[in-house]
DNA sequence: TGCCTTGTTGGTAACAATACCAACAAACCA
DNA sequence: TGGTTTGTTGGTATTGTTACCAACAAGGCA
């Protein structure tokens, strides 16, 4: 069994993938590495919000960034993390077989 | 690319399991079906705590309920989801070698 | 029936997360 | 130099999450 603490450090991993805006970049950004209006242009989000999203991944490790010119580059630092949507899709399929569609709310 | 829409479903059911005693959870019923009490057991919160905690990983379609004489027992239903973590520990290893353990804050 | 045991539901307080706007900093260009 | 572009940071209002306690419901057993 896991420890208190490690489910800890991993959950916050696991939480910074847990926003819409936060996935879809993830998966922008599984096809190679994006400019930071690039990113920002998926999105109908002021500038800051976007740019706090991706702090957020940054933080939890999972993309990193770097000043290239005028832009800012950002890259998938672990991509593996996308391996495990296969599974979230198996999940929301199973839902839908056992007609639970709308049971998942958070 | 992802939808937004296809986004917000699939962060649903991983913002329930980014949380330490839903991660823990997991982790136990991954070894097999446990009843309410042997979760519980694992944490020092009230029972009503642990209790919505289950409802939020059933609600995701991660876990399932069936009342057994007077217990509840509980089944992980798609166990791949802990094919995850390895890849978070991938997350982990890769930011203490980048010496960034500390900034994984959420 | 009365009373445990087992778990869920409702209420609420405390805290965390998310969005916007405004202000700022750095780099580029005219 | 002065203005524009590009992105981050600070402030704050709103909303969501999580914890506790209390009350309840269902089942088993004296």
């Amino acid at each position: 069994m896991i420890t208190m603490e490690e489910a800890e450090i991993r959950s916050n991993i696991i939480k910074a993938m847990g926003h819409p805006v936060r996935l879809m970049t993830i998966e922008f950004l599984k096809e190679g590495t994006r400019s930071f209006s690039e990113i920002f242009s998926l999105f109908t989000l002021d500038k800051s919000t976007v740019s706090k999203h991706l702090l957020v991944l940054k933080e939890a490790g999972i993309i990193t960034s770097q000043k290239t010119g005028s832009d800012m580059i950002y890259r998938l630092e672990v991509p593996c993390v996308t391996d495990f949507f296969g599974c979230v899709t198996a999940v929301i399929e199973n839902n839908v077989r056992r007609q639970q569609v709308c049971l998942c709310k958070r």
